[in-house]
DNA sequence: ATTATATATATTTGATCATAAACCAAGGGG
DNA sequence: CCCCTTGGTTTATGATCAAATATATATAAT
């Protein structure tokens, strides 16, 4: 009986066409690559790609279960066009979520942990002050994360990846608008960070609610905007 | 231009066998018919229903991405057995979830649906009383999800379905087990729904919290017991 | 006897092809 | 003139097949 599990090994993975393909899709999705109403048809992505029809099928499937796109029964998928209720949804549900999981993430706080944090706000407002408004979004990706991974919990992980799908077509923006407003997009970040160190999960809580309630508004803005303009389908 | 959203109706819905694969095999895991650690094998499963491999295999993909299966690579599928702390992460999540949408469902509640979920009660005391503990569960789910639906929310809807499909195979044993004790599973339903009548919202979800709470404690007692006699898988 | 190697088997994964469902445009009847 | 129908086209969906990968079995060597 060789049980791997005492040696600290992790399974080397064999990356799968349909893993790889998923992987290409989901980032494009998440930076806001594909517009909100866009059709993806499979032989398209599939020539693009340069794989047969098949791992595209269960790519564009995979993310229509995780909702980062709508499946119209015997018409394919396209990316959500998101109404104004819809972003008010994922607001309150992102609030619950996240909220919960940076309160447990408090709980398992490491000094490294922490300092990553803080490496990663000072990376950020360097980027920002260069006005690299693509790298922004990431960077601020990678920080939330950061801190969601450190609640130890397999069960919101995955819902959290979900819903910043769901968002990713709408939050693009956010980034690139106060990237424009002097780089103030950090503050909630820091208030975060010392909040955790000092261990007020319910702070913590408060300024990350703050953070993505902030970002929401511009998204809401610019939604009433493109709502005057005459809809976006 | 006909716009049948002002209509009220539905779309008829032309039912793709992927889709009937998918309820199908949903259902199942959601009532506990698959064993934790059990293997599910494309071949085996699309004999039994009667259909290629193409359908069963979209089926599985789907609820691979709901976390319903896990998906080991190049190894199928497998229902997860869940570790305690696998458990108590899912039940603080639903604590969070769903605490929210009974919240906004009770700014939503209809007299008519007060009306459905007492009937809903009724008939829930009724066939505990007879003992017929399978559709007690269907009942209980039927319940949780008549309110859940009142949220208006198509964002918390599929993550809760995806955190019940979780807790499938474990939690069919809290409801046989509560149904052998003098039925006094809905008490705490009766609770919540005084809740809702009276607009109580943050009531609603303490009551609701405790019900889904007392069904994991049962759960976490029976999980101690197998974990004892020397595994799951 | 036990470990290592090789073979065989089982099962997923990827490709190709057939079918059928939905969209679009053109034409015929009211 | 408009609506309904009808064809052609596009596209997903379902079936079958081929290739790759993992597991189990058996055989041989130390």
């Amino acid at each position: 009986m060789t049980d791997d599990s005492q040696l600290g090994l992790r399974r080397i993975e064999r990356e799968t066409v349909q893993e790889r393909v998923y992987a290409i899709l989901r980032d494009k999705l998440m930076r806001g690559g594909f517009a909100p109403g866009q059709k993806l048809k499979i032989a398209e992505l599939a020539a693009a790609l340069g794989t047969s029809a098949m791992p595209v099928r269960d790519a564009l499937n995979r993310l229509a279960a995780e909702r980062a796109v709508e499946s119209l029964p015997n018409r394919g998928v396209r990316v959500p066009a998101l109404s104004k209720d819809s972003l008010q949804d994922l607001r309150e549900t992102r609030f619950a979520v996240e909220g919960l999981a940076v309160e447990r993430a408090a709980a398992n706080m490491s000094s490294e942990t922490l300092a990553n944090l803080r490496r990663l706000i000072e990376a950020q407002s360097a980027t920002d002050a260069k006005h690299v408004s693509e790298s922004s979004a990431e960077q601020n990706r990678a920080f939330h994360f950061t801190i969601y991974r450190q609640s130890n919990s397999s069960v919101l992980l995955p819902i959290i990846e979900s819903l910043w799908l769901q968002c990713g077509p709408y939050l693009r923006i956010a980034s690139e608008m106060f990237d424009g407003r002097d780089g103030r997009g950090i503050d909630f970040h820091v208030e975060i960070v010392d909040a955790l160190a000092r261990g007020d999960a319910k702070a913590a809580r408060l300024a990350l609610q703050s953070d993505i309630g902030r970002s929401f508004e511009l998204v809401m803005n610019e939604h009433a905007i493109w709502q005057r303009r005459g809809g976006i389908a």
